[in-house]
DNA sequence: TTTTAGTTTAACCAGATGATTAAATGAATT
DNA sequence: AATTCATTTAATCATCTGGTTAAACTAAAA
């Protein structure tokens, strides 16, 4: 069966226009209002599901950030070679925030309201240790193989996977600014990103790999 | 004369406090009292001088945008070879968000607010045809010229400009996260930013050279 | 048909927020 | 000392916004 509209429980619509919301325009940019009329509700509505926009926007915030951080181990517990392991990494990533965009990008939303709210950061972090210690861990390792069998020069698997991370999203955070800079539209920046999948995984391979 | 606060004139004392909370909580996350308050003087004065939150606003963000490029202008238009001028490219904007972050990241006001508002990002864009242009046709141009003369692998420019912006930015927008990820307190992320020039430079350089 | 329980809505409330105004203050000038 | 003009403030306004409430509607059960 087809999900349409109507085939969508009223809790799955809201939750559905208030995820496309907060990644537009943030917790503060966005009204309940808006999210009623998104869902094609009204606001009394929105109080009767979620008590307050708070709940509300904590749930859609861990949902997200937990996906973001869920797709990334995906990809790092695969049971594949370093390289092969990288471009998975770019792969998935990549075709996730492609098809999932909102017209804004998840790691901008997951990373702005972090740092508008240290405290969210802070309580949303603490329920992810496991995520985040067990994909430093696994890469970690895999790394440090790596480099004593000497396939790729020294260097600190954070970094690295910060290097991995900023090549992969970075279209995506500055996608408003590029798009206006090289007249881009969005067929175009569907293309670019696509031909970086294979490209970014290059350079990756080349910048480490003796 | 060393610039204390009372060395400041209001006007000063104003716009260096709405930039300090727009940049960290964005447009529509801060309150006007929030600038006073922050300014030292009270709401009805932040109108006398600026008419308007949106007037104040796009000052502040019309600033920090053209410094943004501004400064990766700089460090292209220098006369230099492709590899110190990458060097100097990571060095100058690594330098410029280690001591200019306000507990956030300049970048990522920039972008988050373009994205929230593709009005604003239009109209600020086009008054920057000219830095974007020049950047562009100026790193383009070295570009094709090492890869005529097979110093460096054939890349796109584009690509490899959103590859080094991605590498050095990357850190400072998702701080919150790697802060608590790797429990790094200020002084210990202080250091692996200032680490990292060497490395990304370096990573860069190994990724495309022959 | 009546009852009942789950949905949905319009109207309203209290506090927040951007903006205005008229009066007060203070320093420079006459 | 009196005048003048730029600063500064407290009080106030109109609107926005998150949240509440009581009533209306709907469809299934009795």
């Amino acid at each position: 069966m087809q999900i349409t509209e109507e085939t969508l429980t009223t809790e799955q619509k809201i939750l559905q226009a208030a995820r496309k919301l907060f990644i537009q325009k943030g917790l503060t940019g966005t009204r309940m209002d808006d999210i009623a009329k998104e869902a094609g509700i009204n606001k009394a509505l929105l109080h009767y599901y979620f008590r307050s926009k708070e709940k509300l926007f904590e749930l859609v915030f861990e949902e997200e950030s937990k996906h973001f951080l869920g797709k990334i181990l995906d990809a790092i517990e695969s049971d594949k070679s370093l390289f092969e392991k990288i471009a998975q990494l770019v792969e998935i990533d990549t075709e996730h925030y492609l098809h999932n965009s909102c017209g804004a990008s998840v790691p901008m939303f997951v990373f702005y309201e972090m740092a508008r709210d240290p405290e969210l950061a802070a309580r949303q972090m603490r329920f992810k240790t496991g995520l985040t210690r067990r994909i430093m861990d696994v890469f970690g390792q895999q790394i440090k193989i790596e480099i004593e069998k000497g396939t790729i020069r020294p260097i600190d698997p954070s970094d690295l996977f910060i290097n991995i991370m900023g090549l992969v999203l970075m279209p995506f955070m500055a996608k408003p600014m590029l798009q206006i800079m090289h007249d881009w539209d969005e067929e175009t920046f569907r293309q670019i990103a696509e031909k970086r999948k294979k490209e970014i995984t290059e350079f990756i391979i080349n910048a480490i790999k003796v």
